[in-house]
RNA sequence: GGGUGGUUUCCCGAGUGGCCAAAGGGGACAGACUGUAAAUCUGCUGCAACAUGCUUCGGUGGUUCGAAUCCACCACCACCCA
């Protein structure tokens, strides 16, 4: 089985311009592809994770993977998929999530010997010349086709400014100086991105009388139709300061039965027929198939001592309520009154709730406990210990630490 | 440039002078049931010194005893015309 097959066979590939070229070139790894990330922000999230694993599996294949971060591009924005305009970002913000991602991406792909690149499309963005682009490029683009495409479907009806109207064109002009420059002729993405890429396969056909092709990947969706990767808070980053390993793990272990296998499918390096063996599972023995999926993937992310680290203290908080491991929080010796505090006070100040009045609300729920003892005395003062347990609801733990 | 409609709490969306911290739904949070799942049921959802008080309804100013609601100006958005 080749590579095209297992992506294929793990639910991968969402759409191609050509299914057999692709199929050889990606194969035989005869393959230069690209794709792009735009830095909106300061790290990557579990989306791009995605097109990095799809990178690796690749580069393992011997293709040559080219990451273009979107310097240039980040300066327009991308509309596909959004209902309205985006921040528009400093270039300096830029800048500087530029410098992250390539940070991170590094730890993922392998740089050396030219075995892939790094570029960044600010090199020949930011010095285009507005006419001359214009009669180079623009004289190529119908915009009655334009319009048509998917991805400006939603935001005709909410108004698309010129501005990120031109996204496309520069990310084909992209893929155009990619193919000049590196024989670049592949380009990969999510499947937001198809009707992007498909104005990069045709511009350098009709500038060069090329063929350059293009392939989307599934966009990981949960069984609700929602995008996977996201919580209220937020991205699930990859970072350990924005979301700690604890948390990542926590997050894959907590998907839903209808998704594991999926997840395990499109995330992890588990050979399929390892995964197909899962298949069979049911009830709370898919619980296993979620500890498997939590741990490959913070092993992936984060590395080994990570992984086990986390696996160890989810397991040991949520069957013996143990604190070895468990995210602290740090309470200030001198903010205690004969070495207590109010309850509410210290749940804020331990980050399990944001205001006092959801602290409250929570105690008076029943949804507290300390050290195991569930408190529903609003006006309780507890005294603090180093190393004492707060819980509130039935995932949130923290553990005190004194300082 | 001209006209019309709009901007409400996390989101959608009601509210057109006092009974509005603001209906209803979604989401989030907490409880029950469970398997750290889903579904279901219940509670809860601006802040606080929590039975009183304080700050909210695009912005600024005004009318009024009293404004999310009325007036003026500004900003932004959508649609139609040019």
């Amino acid at each position: 089985m080749g590579v095209f097959e297992e992506l294929q066979a793990r639910g991968l590939l969402a759409q191609l311009t050509d299914e057999e070229e692709i199929r050889e070139l990606v194969n035989s790894g005869k393959a230069t592809f690209y794709i792009g990330f735009d830095p909106t922000a300061d790290s990557l999230h579990v989306g791009h994770f995605m097109a990095l694993c799809l990178m690796k599996r690749l580069q393992m294949a011997g293709n040559r993977p080219i990451a273009l971060i979107g310097g240039g591009t980040g300066m327009i924005g991308d509309p596909s998929g959004k209902t309205d305009m985006r921040k528009m970002l400093t270039p300096e913000t830029i800048q500087h999530n530029c410098d992250c991602f390539k940070k991170q991406m590094s730890r993922f792909i392998d740089f050396s010997d030219g075995k892939a690149l790094m570029v960044n499309n600010a090199d020949w963005l930011m010095k285009l010349n507005y006419v001359e682009l214009l009669r180079e490029v623009g004289a190529c683009f119908s915009v009655n086709r334009m319009l048509t495409a998917e991805c400006y479907k939603q935001r005709l009806e909410r108004g698309l400014s010129f501005l990120e109207f031109n996204y496309m064109i520069m990310q084909s002009y992209d893929f155009l100086q990619l193919f000049k420059q590196y024989g670049c002729n592949m380009q990969f993405g999510g499947d937001d991105q198809w009707s992007n890429m498909l104005g990069g396969t045709e511009l350098i056909r009709r500038k060069l009388g090329k063929d350059a092709y293009a392939m989307t990947i599934n966009l990981l969706l949960n069984s609700e139709g929602k995008k996977m990767g996201k919580t209220e808070k937020g991205a699930v980053w990859l970072d350990a300061e924005k979301t700690s390993p604890f948390e990542f793990y926590q997050y894959w272990r907590n998907v839903a039965d209808s998704d594991v296998i999926k997840c395990l499918k499109m995330l992890t390096f588990l050979p399929l027929e390892e995964i197909e063996k899962m298949e069979s599972w049911e009830g709370s023995e898919l619980n296993k198939a979620k500890e498997i999926l939590a741990y490959e993937l913070t092993n992936l992310v984060h590395g080994e001592e990570e992984a086990k680290k986390a696996e160890a203290s989810a397991k040991a908080i949520f069957s013996t309520g143990s604190a070895e491991n468990m995210p602290s929080a740090e309470v200030a010796a001198a903010d205690l009154t004969d070495g207590g505090m109010e309850l509410i006070g210290l749940l804020v100040q331990a980050g399990l709730a944001a205001t006092r009045s959801e602290a409250r609300r929570a105690i008076e729920q029943g949804g507290v406990s300390v050290d195991g003892e569930k408190v529903t005395d609003i006006k309780a003062v507890v005294s603090v210990t180093d190393g004492m347990v707060l819980k509130k609801g039935k995932k949130s733990f923290k553990k005190i630490v004194l300082v």
